[in-house]
DNA sequence: TACATACTGAGCCATATGGCTAAGTTACCG
DNA sequence: CGGTAACTTAGCCATATGGCTCAGTATGTA
């Protein structure tokens, strides 16, 4: 199976979880500690940290340890790979079907804006 | 395990899928049948009526049989679910964390559905 | 040095996902 | 009535996901 995984396979991919996306919510003001979001959960930290590992290799964070604490900063611009993906729908409701192939053939990778 | 699952998780769900992301996309220009819909693909039919299934479990499409022919609509106002959630976050980075009240602006886009 | 803190790694487990085939069912066509 | 077309149902299978525990490792603190 998926011999080759579109960016934004996972971009959405990473907010399915509940988890996941209020991590995000919570960097939206500012970076934090592991343990800082961790602790609202009622969760093992092995378990959360999957979900921060998952963040960061899906592109929606960036993580950095100093000392013993790894703090995790959030990656605006992973929310502009989907507001592309939902212009290029909308783009298509008007009636521009200029890039309909895209859809069709399965890859679209071109919105790996920056 | 998810006891209760937010509207949000089936919404970004559908969308993790390559091929789910091109059957939104060809319905963009139109409504088609599960047929024409699949034609592309080179899978099952089955395993494609299971994409259409979800897509139409998490609010995507809406589908319609008549005769031996199903028939698949659009249903773009989730797109509006996400740009919710889009400009939510964007609420946190501006430090307004009042939530939802700031609807956002692509909104008069969604004319055709509901 | 001893101990606590903050992760980290390994591995187990149940369920979900996304594909398949084989065998229906239900129209429509001649 | 017989056959074909367009799904549909019912399984099976491999991998992914999201949780857990138990046991490290590396740092900071007294």
């Amino acid at each position: 199976m998926a011999q080759y995984v579109s960016r934004l396979d996972g971009t959405f991919q990473a907010l399915t979880d509940p988890t996941r996306r209020a991590v995000l919510g919570r960097l939206g003001s500012g970076p934090a500690s592991v343990g800082e979001l961790a602790a609202p959960f009622d969760m093992a930290l092995p378990s959360f940290m999957k979900h921060i590992r998952y963040l960061e290799k899906t592109g929606w964070i960036r993580t950095r340890k100093t000392g013993r604490v790894r703090t995790c900063t959030l990656e605006k611009k992973s929310f502009g790979v989907i507001e592309t993906w939902l212009g290029e729908q909308r783009n298509i409701w008007a009636g521009r079907t200029d890039r309909l192939e895209h859809f069709v053939t399965v890859t679209n990778d071109k919105e790996t804006s920056e």
